[in-house]
DNA sequence: GTCTATAACATGATAGAC
DNA sequence: GTCTATCATGTTATAGAC
């Protein structure tokens, strides 16, 4: 994998895996087979190389919303999907985010909003009977579900994604007990 | 706050908030209100402060699982309780434990596996038309969910801890639909 | 028990050769 | 577009005074 992309992809799996304190641009470089000194001729800062990731990896989450089936189902398993099947840019908004410096992250703030806001708007629709604060409460709880399965969750697994996507729908509807 | 009671709660505040790696021996000797060298003569590197924070963030859980009455709202409402209402070092077990360098965070797992497996013998008991595979599934998005409340819940705001115990409760055991 | 000073090293970033 | 230095700064950790 060569540059810019290459870059961007060792990027992306190093923040994902370390957070964005701890991944060095050497550390990058090594991963994309390049010195540190390189990476500033495609990105001008650590900062800018961060945040291109976490715009790819909103990006990614846009367009698997955007083409599932609207059902809530189908609108989980594109969330998943995002998160185990489309690199480590989606991975890194989850694990490396909260951690990083308020600064630094301010930049993907509208972009992650605006993908809350989808979900918001789903779920409204799905639960009527609800008023909008408990909309809200519900949907921090599912997507916090949901993104915690990049800490435990093997793809490769006996338990495939769709399995997965139908448990969390499952028990976000009808509760365990049925 | 003085001496290593006070390092120790600045600590767990700091990589509550920044995670391992962004925060320095410097951070948490000005919140402590003393010279970073000083930390040295309480703890004998970072490695083991940090394993500290989290080894009493455990206890603070294992404790408020101890004490709650046995039902699936009297425990989340421990567990939240725990996030919540004793200091950042649970939080920092939720927030920095993920994304520390495999070999500091690894004098913590086997305290947090023994926390885990009192979950998974409560669900399991609760549970018991689903097998142990499925448990498992269940109480890692429900862990997970209640986690999640670290990024997002105000403690102060108009829900109390005992409403967003209620709510995660009843969502787990019957659903939003209800 | 805390301070100051400093060693030893890692990090983000720059400059210029090729 | 990548490389090889190199700079300035920040980091953990140590030693010894008080």
């Amino acid at each position: 994998m060569v540059g810019r992309q290459g870059i961007l992809l060792a990027a992306a799996s190093a923040f994902a895996e370390r957070g964005y304190s701890a991944t060095t641009l050497r550390n990058i470089a090594d991963d994309a087979g390049i010195q540190a000194g390189s990476i500033y001729h495609h990105f001008s800062s650590k900062d800018e190389l961060f945040a291109t990731v976490l715009d790819h990896g909103m990006t990614v989450m846009d367009e698997a919303f955007d083409r599932a089936d609207g059902s809530l189902c189908g609108q989980v398993r594109a969330h998943l999907g995002a998160l185990f099947e489309h690199g480590p840019y989606t991975t890194a908004h989850v694990t490396a985010f909260f951690t990083t410096p308020a600064d630094v992250r301010a930049a993907s703030v509208p972009h992650r909003d605006s993908y809350e806001a989808k979900w918001q708007q789903l779920l409204a629709e799905l639960l009527p009977h609800l008023d909008d604060e408990q909309v809200q409460l519900h949907r921090l709880l599912l997507l916090g579900a949901m993104n915690s399965t990049v800490e435990w969750f093997d793809p490769t697994g006996d338990v495939t994604l769709d399995q997965l996507a139908h448990l969390v729908t499952g028990q976000f509807l009808r509760g365990v007990t049925t």
